[in-house]
DNA sequence: AAGATATTCAATCAAGCGTTTGATTGAGTC
DNA sequence: GACTCAATCAAACGCTTGATTGAATATCTT
C-alpha cells in the first residue's frame, strides 16, 4: 500500500500497522483458532511491537472484534444489495439460485478481506462461543432474517420450520466449506475443492436451491412405502 | 456408578478417575474447545488431583485422544452394521433413506457417549487442526469410503464430482448440528431445535435424501433461462 | 504379613500468557 | 525552538499453562 497524499502523513503511521496487525491477526486466527495463537505470535508477524495490539485494540478480544467489524459489514451490505437485485427482476418471483446466490457469494469470493477473512469467518462460526455469536448477531441477523423472508415469499408452500432447516442446512455447508481444508478434498482425491470459491459457488448453488425446492417429505415412512420413493425425483 | 462386582476391586480405583477424567475432558473440550481448557479445569471437574491427567493420559493431547478414541470406533462399527442392513433388504435398491440415516444416527443419537461426545466430535471438526483432521481420518475414513460407495451404487448416473459435494453438504451439517447452539434456533425462535437429536435426524435424513436423489443442474445458466426453473421440481 | 505395584498427592518447574508501565521517538502546532 | 501528543519500544508485571517430581497411600500378589 502507497500512501495516499491527500492524508495527513502523521495519520499513516500509525494506520500502518494498525492494518498489518489486523493482517496477521486475521490469518493467524484462521489458521488456529482464536485461543491457539498469543498476541505476541501477532504482532511478531505484523512486525510490530508485542504491546502494539494493546495499545490499539485494548484487548486480545477487541482485535478480535476488530478483525471481524473491518469486513463483515461490507459483506452484509453486499448481500442485502444483492438481495435487491433479485427482487428488481421483471415481474416474475424472484429465482431461487439467485437468491442463494446472493446470500453466498459476498462472504465466499474473496472481495471483501479476501480468502483469509472467508476462513476467518468460518472458524468464528465454528467456535460458536458466546463472544462469536454475539458478534456474528450483530453482524449479520439483519441481513440474515432479510433472506429468510425472501426465501419464503418464493417458497410460500415450504412450511416455516422445513424454511429455517434447509436454511440451517445452507448454513452449515458455508461453515463447514470456508472452514477448509474439508474431508471430501482428501476423500476425492483433490477433485473437489472447497478452498476455490469459483468451483464451490458454481457446485453449490444449484444443489442449495434445489435443496430448497424440494416439496416436503414425511419423515415417518415404513420401509415398504420407502422402496417407491427412490425412483421419485420429485413431489 | 456402581463397582462392578466381576471386576476385580484394584483395577476399579485408577480406571474410575480415568473414566472421570475422560468424562470432564469431552463435557469441557466440547464446551470451550481443545485450547480452551486447561488441565486443571479438566482434573478439578472430575475431582481428582492436577497430575491425574498427565499420569492417566501422558499429555493433553494424549488425553484428547483418548476422549476421541473411547467412542469414535463404537460409532464406525454401528454406521457399518447398518449399512450391511440397508444392503441386506430384498432385491431391491437400498433406500436412501436409510443410507443417509446409517450415516448420521450413530453420530448424533446419544447412544456413544450421550450428547457431550456428538458436541466434542462436532467441536474437533471444526477445529480442524492437523490433529483432528489426523484422528478423524484415523477412525473414519474407511466407513466413510463406505458410505461413498453405497450411495455411488445407489445413484450410477450421479457424477463422483456431485456425489463428493454433496456428501461434503451432508458432513457440513452434521458438523453444524452437532455444534450447537446454532443460529437457527434463535432466527426461527426456537421452533427448530438442532440440540434434539431426534427431530433433527427426523428433518434431516428426509431432506439430505432427497439432496442426494435430485438431478445434476448445470451451474451456468442465464436470466432468462432461470426463470423457468422455480417451477420445475425435477429432472 | 510383607513386598511389589499402582495410584494419589502437594509442591515445584520453566515457559508462555495477556497486559501494563515509563521512557523515547518523531511529526505537527504555536 | 518549546510544546503536544499519538505511536513505538524494551522491560516487567502477575498469573496460568503443561508437565514433572518424590513422598505418601492404597491395592494386589505371594
Amino acid at each position: 500500500m502507497t500512501a495516499l497524499p491527500l492524508e495527513k502523513a502523521g495519520e499513516a503511521r500509525g494506520e500502518l500497522t494498525r492494518q498489518r496487525i489486523l493482517d496477521a491477526a486475521q490469518k493467524l486466527f484462521s489458521e488456529h483458532g482464536s485461543n491457539g495463537v498469543s498476541l505476541r505470535a501477532i504482532t511478531a508477524e505484523a512486525g510490530a511491537n508485542s504491546a502494539a495490539a494493546n495499545y490499539h485494540f485494548g484487548s486480545k478480544m477487541g482485535l478480535l472484534e476488530a478483525v471481524f467489524a473491518r469486513h463483515a459489514t461490507g459483506i452484509a451490505d453486499e448481500r442485502e444489495t444483492l438481495l435487491q437485485d433479485c427482487r428488481a427482476e421483471p415481474g416474475r418471483p424472484p429465482l431461487l439460485e439467485q437468491i442463494v446466490r446472493a446470500f453466498l457469494e459476498p462472504g465466499m469470493r474473496g472481495q471483501h478481506g479476501g480468502n483469509g477473512f472467508a476462513r476467518f469467518r468460518g472458524r468464528m462460526l465454528a467456535e460458536n462461543t458466546e463472544q462469536t455469536r454475539e458478534l456474528y448477531a450483530r453482524y449479520f441477523n439483519d441481513s440474515t432474517g432479510q433472506f429468510l423472508d425472501a426465501l419464503q415469499d418464493a417458497l410460500p408452500d415450504l412450511s416455516s420450520h422445513d424454511l429455517h432447516w434447509r436454511f440451517h442446512i445452507m448454513l452449515g455447508t458455508m461453515v463447514y466449506t470456508l472452514a477448509n481444508p474439508g474431508r471430501i478434498q482428501i476423500l476425492s482425491n483433490g477433485d473437489c475443492d472447497p478452498s476455490d470459491p469459483g468451483q464451490a459457488l458454481d457446485t453449490l448453488v444449484p444443489m442449495i436451491a434445489q435443496l430448497f425446492r424440494n416439496p416436503t417429505m414425511s419423515p415417518a415412512r415404513t420401509s415398504e412405502t420407502l422402496h417407491d420413493i427412490n425412483s421419485i425425483q420429485a413431489k
